[in-house]
DNA sequence: CGGGACATTGAGTGGCATCAAGGCGTGTGG
DNA sequence: CCACACGCCTTGATGCCACTCAATGTCCCG
């Protein structure tokens, strides 16, 4: 008995959210050590999916809020007549499952890219904590925020750039996350699809294979499958706005 | 004195949440009547703005959150290069400037299309009401998410949809959305250029002059200037999911 | 070792951008 | 009040980039 508690307790001690290594990237970051013990009693640590499966599916009622603890998400949305749009990836410590807040319904769905470990955050207590702990509106507000932000360079990208410049930001951006996450972010490893990067760019599975093509040819990546490495990223940034590209409405008056 | 203060209150009231028109569409929805007047207290309901004039602009320093009251915004990025991207527009109802929360500076730009009166609610004071209101908190979080879910709508459009859809598609969502303003759906009045709906749906302001000739040579619109009646409402929603077309990566795998 | 999904490469085409010119409305100054 | 000028919008001709179709290559899993 006592021991079966001693092994809860250590358990329970790993996975708190003040011992993450995610901390100060994920919600609780900026919370106070108090306020950061009320909020992991209702974190549920447990959830695990394997590769291609759901974490929520369109329609599905809201119920909890959703943390990448390991692992990575897909999300997209497909309209009735089949058409998919992949939304976004979602690496350890980014969120899903706002845009379920408006209506009690999910609107997307969310898949694992491989297997994937998630912090599940009930939504009813989570709450309840903000009631208690008040800074923890502001963060939550922060945080679908930065989710915002993230849609509206995604949206940018796909009205003004051209295919090169869309791989190349996209890249970068994964670049820009993976150091972050204190991961080497020159060697990239791609857990999804060419046909979800296709998508996610507003392009073609084809597209996608002859840039890869183009930009080893050209000694910018080394591409081997899933691994990319980066070999030099002054030239890969050049790509990500060289100008020598249409004006598509620029000057929106 | 008796007199002023007397048609104060009148105004006070007039300008009041629980009287606006918009109160159902708009961040109070939901909210009990002593909370409401809670939420009135701060609630600025002054500025208004000529057409072309700014709300904001990207890097202002956040400090409240603005909800369209008549008129209408748009809002729109602009990167170092000089590409602008149209993120949207804004009818009475809506709100702006969440953006802004993740780190306390607008990162788009938003300019009235018409003359237009805005309500203010600054956030140091919102944030404190949000304390006092806990129903308040989940309204919020309730609105952003529509928000996000819009956004999403946006760029599915943007990665599946051919020109004529797009058009098509945005005509369709502005009748909607007029419809939940009580306004007669059919006939929409565009209060932004030409210029502005190519960029929104990332086309150039060529196409989108062809497509409204096209429109109208097919009997579905009678397109005047910034006047737009729609015919045929029927022909319009079949043009928005016609699948004649391309396949752009519908099935990311 | 074989089958199937995923990825790459090539040839051809089409839709939309580009370039260019002209019409229409609006606002401004004489 | 009229005339001019400018910006906005429309229409036409041409070209290019990315999509389409097709075939082959590669990896993974049974």
């Amino acid at each position: 008995m006592e021991t079966g508690a001693t092994i809860l307790d250590l358990n329970q001690l790993r996975r708190s959210c003040g011992l993450c290594a995610l901390n100060e990237l994920c919600l609780p970051a900026g919370i106070g050590r108090p306020d950061l013990e009320r909020l992991d009693t209702i974190v549920h640590h447990k959830r695990t999916l394997d590769r291609g499966k759901a974490l929520f599916r369109q329609g599905d009622t809201f119920h909890a809020l959703f943390v990448v603890r390991s692992g990575s998400l897909k999300t997209f949305v497909e309209n009735p007549a089949g058409d998919v749009q992949v939304l976004g990836f979602h690496l350890p410590g980014e969120i899903v499952g706002i845009d379920a807040l408006a209506n009690d319904h999910h609107l997307c769905d969310a898949e694992a890219l491989e297997r994937t470990s998630i912090c599940e955050l009930p939504y009813a207590q989570l709450q309840q904590v903000v009631r208690e702990v008040p800074s923890l509106h502001g963060q939550l507000m922060r945080v679908v925020s930065r989710e915002m932000v993230a849609e509206q360079r995604h949206l940018a990208m796909m009205g003004n750039q051209q295919a090169q410049e869309r791989l190349a930001i996209f890249l970068q951006s994964l670049a820009d996350r993976y150091g972050r996450l204190s991961r080497d972010p020159s060697t990239l490893n791609l857990p999804m699809s060419r046909y979800d990067i296709a998508n996610y760019l507003g392009l073609v599975v084809e597209t996608v294979s002859r840039l890869f093509s183009r930009m080893e040819a050209a000694g910018i990546l080394a591409v081997n499958r899933k691994t990319v490495r980066i070999l030099r990223p002054d030239l890969l940034t050049a790509l990500c706005d060289s100008s020598g590209r249409s004006l598509r409405s620029r000057e929106a008056g």
